[in-house]
RNA sequence: GCGGAUAUGGCGGAAUUGGCAGACGCGCUAGAUUUAGGUUCUAGUGUUAAUUCGUGCAGGUUCAAGUCCUGUUAUCCGCACCA
């Protein structure tokens, strides 16, 4: 008998939806498990097989907990406010509500056609007003509590088409639409005080579970450094200049300054600096570049000196020069530095270039080649002379900064605030009216959801400007404080922030009163495991604790982390080994391979093809392998005895092979999981027979993988009851033990041959055997053994001369 | 430049974490079945004349190294020159 997967297929998700069997039940009393997975963006192109595999891992897990006994919440979403669905209503006329509802209807039948175990009765959209009426309302609470704020800022401007333009649209310092150049303009715009909460984000970390270098990536995203600030005095007016520095141990090595170029202490004396054209000039010419390419052009440090502004070191109290230059930033630290030529590579080369004075405070390399940024012992460095402990430097350097009273310990961290806004039509409104009287002013909390205005021109507002602000019904207000006329903000919020909450809401998405009530978010959270790609575990991620941290500190959620266990999946590459791209042509359709293989082989092939947390490029022949495997497992049936027992010659491989399964699995080791089923499938086809007992197991071990096929077989054997509802299967570990065990007998580390011992035999007897053995005499005639080495149950290795 | 990773047969990848390198799958070879092709089944398949050599490259530690250490090269991902 065939088997036919595309009427199967069909069949079972039918019985599925019908039946809600995946919904996640409301008794609080049974074990829960919360497993999350990143919701897509729904695109106009569809699914893209990375979404099936990183759905796919979860899904096996989800599928086997509900077999296990728990209450499983396995929830999906669509995160669907963004700008390419705005592009494509720009460019068809059409708006990006009817967009996005095409572009869901399209992800959830594909979702639906791959079989995942998904709750279907919890979907999030993050463009519904009833959700995205809490995301402002969270958005309130941090404006009520003081962590928004509006500062200026640089931003990729075009002037030709007078908008602002993400850093993605500018590349090259060209503007993607007209190729004219970028400008970097000042815009005043919204910032969340995420830096607010860089030390508890850092902190959290010890108590969840993600894997090292997820953690790693987040705690060099926090970037937390301690250091000191210290004031330099300017020789010309009474005033310092502040610097932060991490090696206040070097500071009598400085030998200059460096400023960002938009420095405020230029603006504060430009009457008494001779060369300010050429300052302004200079400014004018790194506004064009983007931040980022700013950190591009390490080739060549440029800069100009500052003429009639003089610093002084405080511990030498030697003149030194002030230079600008693009290779300090204003948004990191005081936008001010203390340059230390002969101990940072960045500052030895401005000062080559610029001919400066290089001093060596610290012994241990070459200066007169390279800076040396090793430790070692300090020289030149008055009172820290001789010490050779970096730690030890420093605090006695603060010491004297301290007792000089030109300096403190500091601590600094990379992460900046969050600038929060978006120049655009689809994204949630940022419900604040400003007024002329009140300044600015919370949308009152009942007139959430500040719906977003229908509008007929999406097109980004000109000099910056959202579209919004083209719709004067929705600008001209009253102020909810004094009454007067007032404006709204016409900027909506960016793309992250309905991901920052949506795994709080599942828990109770219907609600209309609160974002999630009490009880559930008490029951439901924290998400038990959360896995999703390497590329969100800074910003996605870091923005999501964020929130979940400040609703914790309100008392409006249960747990002072979101997130217990994160991991994260592989990308798949193309055939060619290249990242898919729709510009390489070589994507991958995920419905293409359910046509023509089947939603079972889809499901087995990415979760096989490597290993889960690795990259690895689709290869169309091996899908074959995995087809092959499914439809041996089909025709088990016709090898089928009775006995609900499994036989004797296969019972030891059983019981190896479901406690391999089941751990491998919790592992996210599923390729080595179906190659044990399939190892063990080629044991029973050697055999020729299984028993009923032995098949009920092995499609119980298969069924999160191939839930489809599984789940027919299951009801062709006559069970009544579903895979879905029957218990995962257990194992036992005297089983899995061999009675003898095959041992490897090595001269000098290299394998003679090997002998099959007793699990039991004791260590003089395996050793004899050895010895005894035609080979290793062989090889140790006319030597004499110098060493025996047995490793129980493994090897034994003689070294001979 | 900084940060994170990766490198094993013709290919994708295994290797219980220092103990038989190449599980499992693809591909390939031969045989069986089939009118033929496909499918399916069976056997073989790193390399070598070898008891040889073999996990990007060069060293080192060890009885024993894909695994640990030092250096190095290449590729991929992320980035905010982090002082």
């Amino acid at each position: 008998m065939k088997y036919d997967f595309s009427s199967v297929e069909k069949k079972w998700q039918k019985i599925w939806d019908e039946q809600k069997t995946f919904r996640a039940e409301d008794d609080h009393t049974k074990p829960k498990f919360y497993g999350l997975v990143e919701f897509p963006y729904p695109s106009g192109h569809g699914m893209h097989v990375g979404h099936i595999k990183a759905y796919s891992g979860l899904e096996v897990i989800c599928r086997k907990r509900r077999m296990q006994g728990y209450n499983v919440l396995f929830p999906i979403g669509f995160d669907a406010y963004g700008l390419p669905t705005e592009n494509s209503a720009i460019k068809f006329g059409v708006h990006p509500r009817q967009i996005t509802d095409e572009n869901i209807v399209k992800f959830t039948n594909q979702l639906k056609s791959v079989g995942f175990s998904f709750d279907w009765s919890r979907v999030v959209d993050t463009t519904d007003e009833d959700y995205y009426k809490w995301t402002q309302w969270i958005f309130l609470k941090m404006f009520e509590n003081g962590l928004v704020f509006r500062d200026k800022t640089m931003v990729n401007y075009c002037p030709s088409c007078k908008v602002v333009l993400s850093n993605e649209d500018s590349q090259g310092g060209k503007c993607d639409i007209c190729h004219s150049d970028i400008i970097q303009k000042t815009k005043e715009v919204w910032y969340l005080r995420i830096t607010e909460y860089a030390d508890k984000l850092l902190q959290g970390l010890k108590e969840v579970d993600y894997l090292p270098n997820i953690k790693l990536q987040q705690e060099n995203w926090i970037g937390k450094s301690t250091g000191a600030f210290v004031d330099f005095r300017i020789k010309e007016y009474d005033e310092s200049l502040k610097i932060y520095t991490t090696r206040p141990d070097t500071l009598y090595g400085v030998t200059f300054m460096v400023i960002a170029p938009e420095h405020p202490i230029i603006q504060n004396h430009r009457d008494g600096i001779s060369n300010i054209d050429a300052l302004d000039e200079y400014k004018s010419e790194c506004a064009k570049k983007s931040e980022f390419e700013r950190t591009q052009l390490v080739k060549d440090k440029t800069g100009v000196k500052i003429e009639g502004l003089t610093a002084i070191n405080p511990v030498t109290g030697k003149e030194i020069p002030i230079y600008i230059s693009d290779y300090v930033m204003m948004g990191y630290g005081t936008g001010a530095i203390m340059a230390v030529p002969a101990h940072d590579t960045r500052d030895y080369e401005f000062a080559k270039k610029f001919g400066i004075d290089i001093i060596e405070v610290i012994k241990g390399g070459d200066i007169s080649k390279e800076a040396y940024t090793g430790d070692g012992e300090m020289i030149n460095s008055g009172e820290l002379n001789g010490i050779t402990n970096k730690k030890d430097a420093i605090a006695k350097m603060l010491n004297i900064l301290e007792r000089l009273g030109c300096g403190e310990k500091g601590v600094q961290y990379k992460m900046k605030d969050w600038a929060f806004n978006r120049q655009r039509y689809w994204g949630e409104p940022i419900p604040i009216i400003h007024c002329p009287n009140c300044g600015m002013v919370a949308v009152p909390y009942d007139q959430l959801p500040l719906k977003l205005p229908e509008v007929k021109d999406f097109k980004p507002g000109t000099d910056g400007e959202s579209p919004l602000a083209k719709i004067d019904d929705f600008v001209n207000c009253k102020c909810p404080k004094c009454g007067g006329n007032a404006k709204r903000e016409t900027d909506t919020m960016p793309q992250w922030a309905g991901s920052s909450w949506y795994f709080l809401r599942y828990c109770d998405p219907h609600n209309n009163s609160e974002f999630a009530s009490k009880e559930a978010l008490e029951y439901w959270m924290p998400v038990d495991w959360y896995n999703g790609g390497m590329e969100h575990v800074t910003r996605h991620m870091i923005y999501s604790r964020f929130w979940h941290k400040f609703l914790y500190d309100l008392g409006l959620v249960p747990t002072a982390e979101p997130y217990a266990k994160r991991t994260a999946q592989g990308l798949i590459l193309g055939s060619d080994g290249e990242k898919m791209s729709k510009s390489r042509g070589n994507v991958v359709d995920p419905n293409d391979v359910v046509l023509e293989y089947g939603a079972d082989v889809l499901r087995l092939y990415v979760l096989f093809m490597g290993d889960y947390e690795k990259a690895a490029p689709w290869q169309e022949q091996s899908i074959k392998g995995c087809k092959k495997f499914l439809d041996r497992v089909w025709a088990l049936q016709d090898m089928v005895v009775d006995g609900n027992e499994y036989s004797d010659d296969l019972k030891s491989s059983i019981h190896k092979t479901i406690k391999k399964v089941s751990n491998d699995i919790e592992n996210l080791k599923f390729n080595t999981a179906i190659a044990a089923l399939m190892t063990l499938i080629n044991e029973i086809y050697a055999k020729k027979s299984i028993t009923k007992g032995e098949l009920k197991t092995f499609i119980t071990l298969l069924n999160p993988f191939a839930p489809h096929m599984t789940e027919e077989i299951n009801e062709l054997m006559g069970y009544d009851v579903p895979l879905s509802s029957t218990e995962w299967v257990s194992y036992d570990e005297a089983m899995c033990v061999d009675d003898t065990i095959e041992i490897v007998a090595q001269i000098n580390g290299k394998v003679k041959c090997k002998a099959v011992i007793s699990k039991d035999a004791p260590n003089d007897e395996v050793i004899s055997l050895v010895k005894s053995d035609e080979k290793i005499i062989e090889a140790t005639q006319g030597k004499s053994i110098v060493k025996e080495i047995y490793v129980p149950g493994k090897l034994v290795n003689l070294v001979v001369k």
